[in-house]
RNA sequence: GCGAUUGUGGUGAAGUGGUUAACACACCGGCUUGUGGUGCCGGCAUUCGUGGGUUCGAUUCCCAUCAGUCGCCCCA
């Protein structure tokens, strides 16, 4: 028997209709921000996550499915969407677009080799934002804002926004330098994916989790404290912004995150829930100033954040978030050979005006019909047989009230259209919050 | 890349070195040849992830492999 691949899961229709849900809020505050839906290809030349990402990282190190197609060229699935993104901003020239402000955002798979564990894919799914053009503390504020309204929307509740800045390229150097002296002679007392860190990556060091409470991490110098002027008025700015639109954060001097490419503010949105396991991060993001010039734009600053699809559903699976209910408004039950035609033409009248509509396939008696009837949970369910072909009439039962009543068969969906228009009797208390049924 | 743990029908799961692999739910059929959801009766794994080994004999023991789950690293 074929498996799918380590890593990678089917999405059942029950789970499908979960998703859809969550995109189509998703959607919607991505509309209120003004953000607008960019999609670019799931693979790109392997060079563009390798200068865009950083050749350090983990992430293009390690985690990258690439192969090299019939044409010689090596292609890389996307393991993050900003660097597809910032070629696509580039390539259509959207810097020169009549508005200046590029704010887009996508939704889709991304693909790490990695082992996979809870809340952890090789082809998992991100909603991410980027806004490109400007380099107003206002825009980081306004991106954060918006991660936490889809949070809110969502009715998310135990999250912790952590936000920090590395600042600008002076600011990044400077502390470079003085983290690198200040460990220079300290780092044998550290662990050993410290050791390589001090050589490839040093401010990873600052996040380790295994030496988080030793004294030399905690006395290390952080990056906050050699900020320039500039920078540091940035920063200030943003939390500033944060303030005036009462979002809650933690200022986390140690937050670095793992992209090459980011520049001032970073932040992390971590959710408190038992479900999620080990991986309690459900967004980050930050500024990335130099990322579009480096890949060959012109000097555009930008903005931005991941969510992870999967880890997000799981906060709300813990909340009992559910999709849109499965129904069906008519179950056409025929009976016997010569009735399946008169049955088609029914059933088709009724799709053509909207009813949401099913017929067995598989010539089962009445009982039987009914239980699939039920189980489809079908509001009618018309019964056409030998009896009523010789009246010219169908039998129509009500699985809401058990009401059963005998009409014309050319009042079918006359009928079905009418009763559903009347309120609906499960749906007295939905006083509080509005809902579909109701509406 | 490293570590731990699991792998029996559609699902949840018992079980033992030895002829027929519990039980529950689901599903199917009948009792009731035109009215489901209750009740009763019956059906539903020639097989215990896969390959190899030990053995007279393995689903049960050993090895390998694949897959799941969780953790480390890192990340969403």
């Amino acid at each position: 028997m074929y498996q799918k691949m380590k890593g990678t899961y089917d999405l059942l229709p029950e789970q499908t209709r979960k998703y859809q849900q969550l995109e189509k809020v998703i959607r919607n505050v991505s509309k209120i921000f003004n953000y607008n839906e960019i999609r670019t290809p799931i693979f790109e030349a392997t060079n563009l996550f390798h200068r865009g990402v950083g050749e350090t990282t983990d992430i293009v190190s390690k985690e990258t499915y690439t192969f090299t197609d019939r044409g010689k060229r090596s292609n890389t699935l996307r393991p993050e969407g900003t660097a597809g993104v910032v070629r696509s901003y580039i390539e259509n020239k959207l810097y020169a677009a009549k508005i200046p402000v590029q704010k887009l955002y996508y939704v889709g798979p991304m693909f790490r080799y990695e082992r996979p564990q809870k809340g952890r894919y090789r082809q998992f799914l991100q909603f991410g934002a980027e806004a490109f053009g400007s380099s107003s503390p206002m825009l980081d504020a306004e991106v954060i804002s918006y991660a936490v309204s889809i949070l809110r929307a969502l009715k998310i509740k135990d999250v912790t926004v952590h936000v920090n800045s590395i600042g600008d390229d002076e600011s990044k150097q400077k502390y470079r330098e003085a983290l690198v002296s200040y460990l220079d002679g300290k780092v044998d007392t550290l662990c050993s994916d410290c050791h390589n860190r001090f050589k490839t990556n040093p401010l990873r060091i600052l996040d380790c989790k295994i030496d988080k409470d030793s004294d030399v991490l905690k006395n290390a110098p952080k990056p906050v404290q050699y900020l320039t002027e500039s920078a540091k008025e940035h920063f200030d700015n943003v939390i500033k912004y944060l303030e005036a639109m009462e979002i809650d954060y933690i200022v986390d001097e140690s937050l670095v995150r793992g992209l090459d490419y980011y520049t001032h503010t970073v932040f992390e949105v971590n959710a408190h829930l038992d479900s999620l396991g080990a991986q309690n991060t459900i967004c980050g993001g930050g500024r990335y100033d130099n990322l579009v010039e480096s890949l060959g734009g012109p000097k555009t600053p930008g903005v931005g954040f991941a969510f992870g699809m999967e880890r997000l559903m799981f906060a709300l699976e813990s909340i009992n978030f559910l999709g849109e209910p499965e129904y069906l408004h008519l179950y056409m039950m025929v009976l016997g050979e010569e009735q399946k035609e008169e049955g088609m033409k029914l059933l088709n009248r009724c799709r053509l005006g909207g009813l949401i509509s099913d017929i067995d396939f598989l010539d089962k008696g009445m009982k039987p019909q009914f239980k699939l009837a039920a189980n489809l949970k079908a509001r009618f369910i018309a019964i056409y047989g030998e009896e009523e072909q010789k009246q010219g009439v169908i039998n129509l039962k009500d699985q809401e009230s058990g009401e059963q009543i005998t009409i014309k068969k050319e009042k079918l969906y006359n009928k079905i259209i009418t009763e559903l228009m009347n309120p609906s009797s499960n749906c007295t208390d939905c006083a509080e919050e509005s809902c579909d049924s109701c509406e």
